[in-house]
DNA sequence: CAGTGGTCTAGACCACAAG
DNA sequence: TTGTGGTCTAGACCACTGG
């Protein structure tokens, strides 16, 4: 007898990811099309259809129209990374969480930022730098520009209440950017703020969010010694 | 007149996106229910569930049955990672790829490997280091253990020709994994491999991956100084 | 218990791209 | 041109869970 019925989308996906795990079909193999699966496996097209839908986004297949599907020869592994809010971060972690604001100003940001933020020369923005606590112990340290010309109402919040970061991911919907992850080493600055040795590896952030296609905010985040960014595959 | 119909999943999400940016539903706030949706836009309730379900995967949405759909109220934002094989990202910037196996050996690992890769006193490991090279010059190096209970046919393998990462990945279907991502200081070692200055801050990926229960191979990577790790949002 | 999302089905038409 | 995946529909039943 065969076994049981695959007739759900989970149970298909399983049963195709046997056979590539199995090697029955290979990295670089055409497999049959939809219809034919339907058939083998007694269920609808569109279950076939949505198994192998999310394994293609998942890379581990490559589907085309007409060329139809084939197992991916180099998949390459896919990491999904939550950036949660800082405060949530902290507190999950089981810590309490504090942040201080340590400098603000309104002000054309430098050559430098001007570039990242897309600004124009002598654009006023809102400049904050800002200490997230966690337990007392500083656990990163942000620098940010906020433009005011996209986000008026940014002058006159109290960011001591509630940190730039909530506020913004609250009140101003974005609709993308850019995050790079880079190593760095801690300047005398930097060791001060976050009360380690100059000369730590620190971990570092960047950040650029944008709505409209202007630049929301730019921000670097510096963590603290020893923050490891941590991911499933 | 009503603007352009709004039946494809693709509409459906965008229109509804577009409500949660003008918050006309905010954070934490119910949204009608996937028929009451499908009637106001006059499609079927199944292409509304498809717009929902996605946002429900990026992590805008809440859904859950009998409670219904809420706007997420502390949205964490959600980054892709590619993680491709090593040749392919350095092809891909243009520059030619190189390999060397800076040594190997089969060895039972140190104590401190041992518990990430779950392995008995004695039990004997594939231990390689490698270098891999973008245009001559040293690109990330790496420090590996290949479990040979898990992939006995890895003792035999060339590992010059095809890179270990490479090998495992085609001959070797993994199930799943963890990867970490943390700054750390380039020690004398660590300079000399890299032909980098020794206190250098360098990004460090620790992977682990698995199958059938058992560790398949656990390794560390050390990147060039100025790596950068880059993510849409 | 009953409301809501989760999924399956059978059929249809469309969009894309390989040959 | 034509095969293949992409999607929509209308209806149905199921699974979970809030009240």
């Amino acid at each position: 007898m065969r076994g049981a019925e695959i007739n759900t989308w989970q149970a298909v996906q399983t049963e195709v990811l046997r056979r590539i795990r199995a090697h029955i079909w290979r990295p670089g193999d055409a497999i049959p099309h939809e219809e034919a699966l339907a058939e083998e496996f007694g269920c609808a097209r569109a279950t076939v259809n949505r198994a192998l839908r999310q394994l293609a986004e998942d890379g581990l297949l490559d589907r085309r129209r007409k060329a139809g599907t084939r197992v991916t020869l180099n998949p390459s592994r896919k990491a999904k990374l939550d950036i949660p809010v800082l405060r949530v971060e902290i507190e999950s972690k089981g810590m309490r969480y504090f942040h201080e604001i340590v400098s603000r100003e309104v002000a054309a940001p430098p050559l430098a930022a001007r570039a990242r933020l897309q600004a124009k020369p002598g654009e006023e923005h809102l400049h904050l730098v800002a200490l997230h606590m966690g337990d007392d112990a500083p656990y990163v340290y942000e620098d940010r520009w906020i433009n005011l010309a996209a986000v008026p109402k940014a002058r006159k919040v109290d960011f001591t209440a509630i940190s730039a970061n909530e506020w913004l991911v609250r009140n101003v919907p974005f609709e993308g950017g850019e995050i790079a992850f880079s190593a760095v080493v801690a300047t005398k600055r930097d060791a001060a703020i976050l009360r380690c040795a100059q000369g730590d590896g620190l971990m570092a952030i960047d950040r650029i969010t944008r709505r409209a296609g202007q630049v929301v905010t730019a921000v670097r985040q510096t963590f603290k010694p020893g923050y490891q960014l941590q991911a499933q595959l």
